[in-house]
DNA sequence: TCTGGAAATGTATACGCTTGCAGTCACATT
DNA sequence: AATGTGACTGCAAGCGTATACATTTCCAGA
């Protein structure tokens, strides 16, 4: 019923070989055939059937993008940058949502499941313990990463470490000696960002002698509600802290919350710092550490083209690559106040 | 080198096409049979071809979901919605951004293209009137769409009409008469969902012999960003409204900014109201007509099977479904002050 | 005019699976 | 005992393309 490559061989008076040479801009075609044969596949409509093309050439043409969340910020941000790239290079982009981690509902394909369906696989912030994680990056197979791990393939991160400093280290330089921490879970659980950036902030605690106190650490999941929850937890405290490094907006946009419940102004009485500068951030006036989100799906999905593409004489040269922060200081943070 | 049905056939002692029913669970094959083949597919690692299997099925076993935004909170919310669904039906989700329709950017793939990858299409609030709509629309698949479109297709959406009409009915409640709406855009590009509420506005305004006034609308693109400066203009104007219902809960957000930009209190000063009931909307204290938006995505995922595998003796009965909506209360939202 | 080699083109098979059709076999029916 | 009935199973023909490999064409150079 649909047209084959036959139907435009025939018409082209040509044989298939070379209408699938012509239209693929192969070499060893004459122009003249060429331009013939595109034209005549045009005003026949001929569409490629990929299924065809792909099992004549075991080459899928798509891309497995494995994620943990869909429709969170940073997520849909991230997968966002990755299709623009994808779909300007012609690559069908397979969605896949590993689920909740933090309700263990991980479910990442069975490794040879994933190799027939797909070209390359690039994973969005998956913690590396995670047991399912370690049979795909022992695949051979263009693979890159979002958010870090350790060895073994590319990933494109932010410095989480330093992040981490600058944020922390702006509440040092306005005074606060008591700074608590919402971090998303404990660590057992835990993102490479994660792990990263208590390390970071741990580093400036320590670097300045600062409180060092178990009960001015909370966890918050990431989310609004958890931030908040985590912050009002912080704030029940006999000696609550004076400010709060949070490792995400969302986190901190809770904490704001929690804050002005307690009739309480953060910036004031208490100071908050994020990290992503979340579009809402500037509505609320959250100082934080600003990172270009979709841009590091850009770049990973880029560096994965780089690695399909790679050829004998342009051989692909692995590496990590770290993007640039920028620390934006707005309302929700300011001096320790006297007495709180 | 990848183990193929052969390998299985072989080591099972049955035909390549036992072995293909055996593990598709077709009818016919004995259950011992079945279970052994099931039991050396598994010991192999056996992995079915989905090139091959499309090409000698003609079933591509995937979806392709077109969308005018990823990262947009609504958008990434109905795509995680759906992808819930799909990913249990075992369906591969080709997700297609066609980008910015505001500037124009729209890229949907040619109709016979999209037919040879996907055996249904989802459609997520294109605007009807987009040329590259219609030959989707007439193309003989399954398919359905969220954010309505007249006739033709399944639509999975709120009411609209009725989801504004609570929002200004609310401020009318409240003593308003003077009231701006916030829209997405001029009326030649809007989505569906743009035009009911817009018309669902109106009645309000005219049942109730409301001031009319075309400087009391202002287009804020669905954006935080597009809603300040929409509310701002509404504010400059010599007469500015005491109360405005916003299309969408992220372009409230912008309003409830500008109006604090301008000193005044929303909800004691100003009136605000929206749609949607964005996950910050209860930290902003933004009254609204909530709906579920990952409740659209599931349903419409839900049709699409439905159509997909509806036999002769259980046929599919395609029709629209209409969510329901609530009317949520808040800070944002007050009576009419004396004197503004 | 002849020849060598590159460029252009064609031939034919493989890719791995699905499925219509035909064949086999056990068992119930005459 | 002959026949019919189903359930199982196998055979083999595709599905539409890619690509080694073979063949032809075209030219420059001798």
């Amino acid at each position: 019923m649909a047209i084959t490559i036959r139907d435009v061989a025939a018409a082209a008076g040509v044989s298939t070989a070379t209408v699938s040479r012509a239209l693929r801009g192969l070499p060893n075609v004459d122009e003249a055939t060429r331009d013939r044969v595109k034209a005549i596949a045009a005003e026949l409509d001929y569409v490629i059937s990929p299924s065809a093309s792909r099992l004549a050439s075991g080459r899928t043409g798509s891309i497995a993008v494995i994620t943990p969340y869909i429709s969170r910020w940073f997520f849909s941000e991230v997968i966002s940058g990755v299709e623009s790239i994808l779909q300007q290079a012609g690559l069908d982009m397979l969605l896949i949502n590993v689920g909740d981690y933090q309700n263990g509902h991980a479910r990442i394909p069975p490794t040879p499941r994933l190799k027939r369906r797909v070209d390359g696989i690039l994973i969005i912030a998956l913690p590396p313990q995670d047991p399912d994680l370690e049979p795909i990056l022992r695949l051979d197979m263009p693979k890159s990463m979002i958010g870090g791990v350790t060895g073994g393939i590319d990933c494109i991160a932010i410095d989480d470490f330093h992040a981490a400093r600058s944020a922390t280290e702006l509440l040092v330089e306005n005074g606060h000696r008591r700074i608590g921490l919402l971090a998303g879970g404990p660590a057992e659980a835990r993102f490479v960002a994660e792990t990263q950036r208590e390390r970071g902030f741990r580093s400036v605690v320590t670097a300045h002698g600062l409180d060092e106190d178990p009960m001015l650490e909370a966890f918050g999941r990431f989310t609004i509600d958890g931030g908040e929850r985590a912050m009002l937890a912080l704030l029940n405290q006999p000696e609550p802290p004076t400010a709060v490094f949070a490792m995400s907006d969302e986190m901190a946009f809770g904490a704001l919350q929690a804050i002005r419940s307690r009739g309480l102004e953060p910036g004031v009485d208490i100071s908050v710092i994020g990290i992503d500068n979340h579009p809402m951030s500037g509505y609320l006036s959250l100082s934080t550490v600003a990172q270009p989100v979709a841009q590091l799906g850009v770049i990973a999905a880029e560096h994965l083209l780089a690695q399909m593409f790679t050829t004998s004489d342009s051989p692909y040269s692995p590496g990590s690559v770290t993007v640039e922060t920028t620390l934006i200081e707005r309302g929700s943070t300011g001096p320790l106040r006297d007495r709180l």
